[in-house]
DNA sequence: CTGTTAGCGCGTTCAT
DNA sequence: ATGAACGCGCTAACAG
């Protein structure tokens, strides 16, 4: 493959004047410019960006490690990165851990390897060391949609614990006191807040918090289907399941499908995280949506504006607020039943 | 951060002592590695693969550029992908081009300057040039899941016609005589193969086709739709739609269920591509399904062959096959209706 | 506006 | 079993 001195040498001027060419950087006349751009066109001339960032200290790339690349509401978030990072030019490699921390810390290790300028991590566990490890190298970090204890480090998210408590709230406004919630690993936030902001809302209902209604999972359909099995179970059985993420919900509509309830006449519904294929999903599904999009962007944007040099600001949480939208899957009154 | 200088220094030795430890490579007393070892974890030491690959001149690294990382389709084969490519030591970036050949090229270039040792290529559009692209600058590719004109290169696919063909013959077999396609765009291979499978199949039974019922749009739910209602204003309406792809099939589906026609009792519906959710969506589908994740497998596998230097052999298309997997979608014989 | 010098961090080559 | 010298391809710093 040719090299920048290739095309120096059938330009007739020296490798930097082809560097500064490439990249408009100082100053080059038109017409040397015209020769250079001819000299790569003619030798088909890519240039090689690991020794470019090895001098220049920058590889102008940033990662984002996620925990669910089929979840639409990653893939969101991914999109919304990406926007915002090549706007500024710069190229974003996603990774995806599967939740697993031991994936997770893999990926770290290649991309701190790699000298990516930035990470936008979504942390599989609410551990501190990973984040540490990052930031001990020089290299900037954000986390997405989790919260992390025990460091310092810019985060954007949404308010879980909020988000769970109105949407129980609704529930109990429609007459529900059997609740039960089906949510993710007790090791990540999310889940955990989702968890507290649940058990608020019924106490200051003055309802009773029965822990045989409250279920700790995977954030998937298959453990989804399980839990929701697992609470019908449960006598006398809920009225309504509160599902912590998109799939949890899908599963448990399968549950309740295979155990021929209906939805909402015989069991009410809802989650956290709308889904783009909730319009093919029959009952279409009340949700507590969070503007994954914008999270993504947002992230984004701290990262590189501390890639410009804002290190001097404290790091931030950035809380974004979530929207309950309210569809059929969460019924009407109780009262309105006829039983 | 530290070089490998650092931890030279730290441990008394050379440089390329250190090199040797970390690599593997060449002969280390035990009790110099073990200097080595220690110094490198108290100064946590991470080695810099720019100038590593710079110098040894293989990144370990390849890309897989596909065209819609929100279709489940694409991030099964993205995991037979990663699984294969980690089992042998090697990273994968993943490239998302929305179907464009423009974002398709731009990361391509991106690609090319870093390095990467090859490409996994699910082509935008029917165009060799990309292809010639990447290997006149000597990095190895090959191309998943669609086919392209006038170039060598090695190709792991479906055989979309065959697939097609058999998917219309059973709905001819079931009595349908007016079947609507609804495929993707006129220059993706898959899109127009689906669309001669269908031809075929109608010929061949002596049925007339009509062009009307043939339709081109995007693999997207809106799409899907937008086509759906197309076919659906045409007098006689079609009895039975074929959806060229998994998103097309769930745009169609919203819009029946709108236009109050159920499925399949009023319409049948059959679809390419299973999708992880199906199993929510009412009614279950009838599906040509393509093994993606094997897909993915396949052709990591002949890339990684090539990268270890098996470049003499011939160019080679593999062609997995499909499978018909019969559901509800696709209804009972036409007689036993009562219209 | 253009060029010279030097070196980023590492591994190949050859020597000891 | 270990090390010295060199260069991968590029650009920062300085000179002119």
């Amino acid at each position: 493959m040719p090299t920048i001195h290739d095309v120096a040498k059938q330009a007739g001027v020296a490798p930097i004047t082809v560097s500064r060419v490439i990249n408009n950087s100082g100053y080059v006349s038109l017409k040397t410019r015209e020769r250079v751009e001819t000299a790569i066109a003619a030798l088909q001339y890519v240039p090689n960006s690991l020794a470019r960032s090895l001098r220049s200290k920058q590889t102008k790339t940033i990662a984002l490690v996620l925990t669910d690349i089929t979840n639409p509401f990653f893939t969101t978030m991914a999109r919304g990165v990406e926007d915002i990072a090549n706007k500024q030019g710069f190229n974003v490699i996603f990774c995806n851990t599967d939740e697993s921390e031991t994936k997770q810390n893999n990926y770290l290790t290649v991309l701190l390897q790699k000298q990516v300028d930035g990470i936008l991590l979504v942390p599989a566990r609410s551990h501190a060391e990973p984040i540490k490890l990052i930031q001990s190298q020089g290299v900037e970090v954000v986390i997405l949609d989790r919260k992390v204890p025990d460091v310092q480090v810019d985060v954007v998210r949404c308010n879980s614990e909020k988000g769970a408590q109105q949407l129980i709230q609704y529930l109990i406004g429609l007459g529900h006191q059997r609740i039960a919630i089906l949510t993710g690993p007790e090791g990540v936030s999310t889940a955990v807040d989702r968890v507290t902001g649940y058990r608020q809302a019924l106490v200051e209902a003055g309802l009773e918090v029965n822990d045989a209604f409250i279920c700790h999972g995977e954030f998937t359909q298959a453990s989804g289907y399980e839990m929701a099995r697992q609470v019908l179970s449960i006598v006398p059985q809920p009225t309504a399941i509160f599902a912590g993420n998109n799939f949890i919900a899908l599963g448990a509509l399968r549950a309740l499908r295979d155990a021929n309830l209906r939805v909402p006449e015989d069991m009410a519904l809802v989650t956290f995280d709308d889904l783009p294929l909730t319009l093919v999903v029959d009952p279409f599904l009340t949700v507590v949506a969070q503007p994954s999009y914008e999270m993504g962007q947002q992230a984004t944007e701290l990262l590189l504006a501390r890639l410009k040099g804002e290190t001097f600001r404290e790091h931030q949480e950035l809380i974004l607020s979530t929207k309950i939208i309210v569809r059929r899957s969460s019924g009407l009154p109780l009262d309105g039943r006829q039983e």
